[in-house]
DNA sequence: ATTCATGTTGCATCCGAAGTCAAAACTGGC
DNA sequence: GCCAGTTTTGACTTCGGATGCAACATGAAT
């Protein structure tokens, strides 16, 4: 009795029960096990016809290759993590969206994480190792430790709208730097004077990026803004607005909020408590050109992030890092397109 | 030699390389690798001071149990794919956070898969079948024969906002045609005559749903409203408060949108395109209770999902299925609440 | 017909953890 | 100190597919 590792009959009995294995296909093709892997396996030394009767059996037994047992042995999961930290905000599922597809597309699964704060990180990393990832991309912010524990065993790694620091990582991000240089100028030139900054949460990096460019332009022009700190969302945007008018006395020609949704916010609030017309009596601006920053309600002035080329980077990134381990970290910096909108008078 | 199966020297030198083994944790705490697999699983026959003395190796090691071969041999993946047809909606990325959320803290990972439309579904539930899922959460239209895959496979499945026909799988869903008779109820009351409704695509289930009870609602009170197919976004919204003036010849009382995204798109429209205000002129509803909907621009009158309790449900649901395989299929339906908002007068 | 190159095939082994089972190490009672 | 009863332990096998290697088939060249 030289045949084994046969799998019982399908309880079942209908055609393609869940657990087919290579030998069962084998059996049926009168073939061996070897055989209806190499059939499965794309450049195999197999002969056309030998395949074919192996494909014909392994349709008949709803046969689908054992992902895990493959990745045992290759030690190729096709799987990458995608971690990111806030997906209720408005910018990211667009991100995820773009990464999946491009993912999918060139084979490889999206084993998800996302975090409800940063603290978590750590735990979730400890959730990651068992998987074998081939490769991850990170939307939260990494501290160098925890880079380095993907470098140490092997595993590729593409941060996204992040940098590493002292440890070598690669990244994709949007130039928030330029970005908001260019709408700053375009308030300046427009004859503003009495700006306001509605930041993001300081644990941001592009949040902090953006505060650090604006206020460096327009300290070049000799203007001291006033800031308030928000969490990146709505209701951060409508409350600072309201704290920036307080600051500036009720005179404010501009405001730079660090992206869309708080300069949605900061919009609302300016119609609906200050009874104010934008752009005309105020100026504000956002960042990340997300869906509803086009809504003709908001028609915002922004800057949009090439999102779809930003994905793809980062995927083409990371599949060029795993087929070739050992490549010097890229780092790749989009620029925006600046959303002229209605929101904001630019000169 | 009695010594084998001990991964080769780390290639980086550091600590805790990539590739630790149960072998190699076995050798450095002096225990067989039997003993170092009982420590990781709770509840399995070891001293404590021998899995103590294990854990220090492993921790030393860096070591963590490699899925991959943990699910080969325990056929338990503790991988749930998790479907979501369009990501850029408004109100999916909502679901996901509390789906992946949840999940993590059960103890299992998202696969996630999203698709660009739902002629995909056959092509990634062959991406699905190889890693063994122990389950699936679903938000996207299955034909019943694609249910029944996953049932001959033994999948249990939960279906997110959609319902099996024929085939039985188990869902959690927002009543939506209850929701959309309270909304009428209101409207009714507070005297709208001429009706117009903004609905979603033909293919979409929820969509259907709520267009069916509004006019079964408006039927009841001898209206016939006025109907435009939108595809669920913003532009839909606008492009079908337009259609429907036109139909209406400028004289609308109310509009139902069945998603809240639409509305949105149906408020701005009234507010440029018509100068109406709202709700004076037009009481204008959506449903979901999606983030920017409680924005001060909108203020949308609608229903709210309950999502964090559907997504519990749906999570609770699988779990219990994939520990109890065989039950019946379970069907919950929530009761949504209704945000009175300021976009829609109710009697 | 013989030889050699080329293309296919099957056998045996491996990946890494989990579980079975029998042997070994404790435990307490006398 | 000895014995029965209970933990604890390690050797061995298993999950399912991939792959090196040797055996085999095929066809062309001699």
């Amino acid at each position: 009795m030289p045949k084994k590792k046969l799998s019982e009959a399908v309880p079942g009995g209908g055609p393609g029960g869940s657990g087919a294995t290579s030998y069962d296909v084998a059996e049926l093709a009168g073939v061996s096990q070897s055989a209806v892997s190499r059939a499965f396996r794309k450049g195999a030394s197999i002969a056309p016809k030998t395949r074919e009767k192996i494909m014909r059996a392994a349709k008949q037994l709803g046969y689908q290759p054992n992902a895990f047992a493959r990745g045992l042995i290759t030690r190729r999961t096709n799987l990458v993590a995608v971690v990111i930290s806030n997906l209720t905000n408005l910018y990211y599922p667009e991100v995820l969206a773009e990464l999946t597809q491009r993912l999918s597309a060139v084979g490889h699964r999206v084993l998800l994480f996302s975090l409800a704060s940063e603290s978590e990180i750590d735990e979730m990393l400890g959730l990651i190792w068992p998987y074998r990832v081939d490769g991850a991309i990170i939307a939260a912010r990494l501290k160098d430790d925890q880079i380095r524990q993907f470098n140490d065993r092997g595993i590729p790694i593409i941060l996204y709208n992040r940098v590493g620091e002292a440890e070598p990582a690669a990244s994709v991000a949007c130039d928030s730097a330029a970005g908001t240089r260019e709408l700053i100028k375009g308030l300046l030139a427009a004859g503003h004077q009495r700006f306001g900054i509605i930041a993001g949460p300081e644990d941001s990096y592009v949040g902090e990026e953006r505060l650090e460019s604006a206020r460096r332009h327009l300290a070049a022009a000799g203007i001291e803004p006033f800031l308030y700190r928000g969490g990146f969302d709505y209701r951060s945007g409508e409350e600072g607005l309201r704290a920036l008018m307080e600051q500036a006395g009720g005179k404010l020609d501009a405001v730079i909020a660090t992206n869309d949704a708080m300069a949605m916010g900061a919009i609302d609030c300016a119609r609906s408590t200050y009874d104010l017309a934008i752009p005309d009596q105020i100026s504000i601006v956002g960042f990340d050109g997300v869906g509803p920053a086009t809504w003709s309600g908001y028609q915002l002035t922004t800057i949009r992030q090439p999102v779809r080329r930003m994905a793809q980077a980062a995927v083409d990134m990371l599949i060029e890092r795993i087929e070739q381990p050992g490549m010097i970290p890229e780092q790749r910096l989009f620029g925006g397109e600046l959303l002229p909108g209605r929101s904001a008078r630019l000169g």
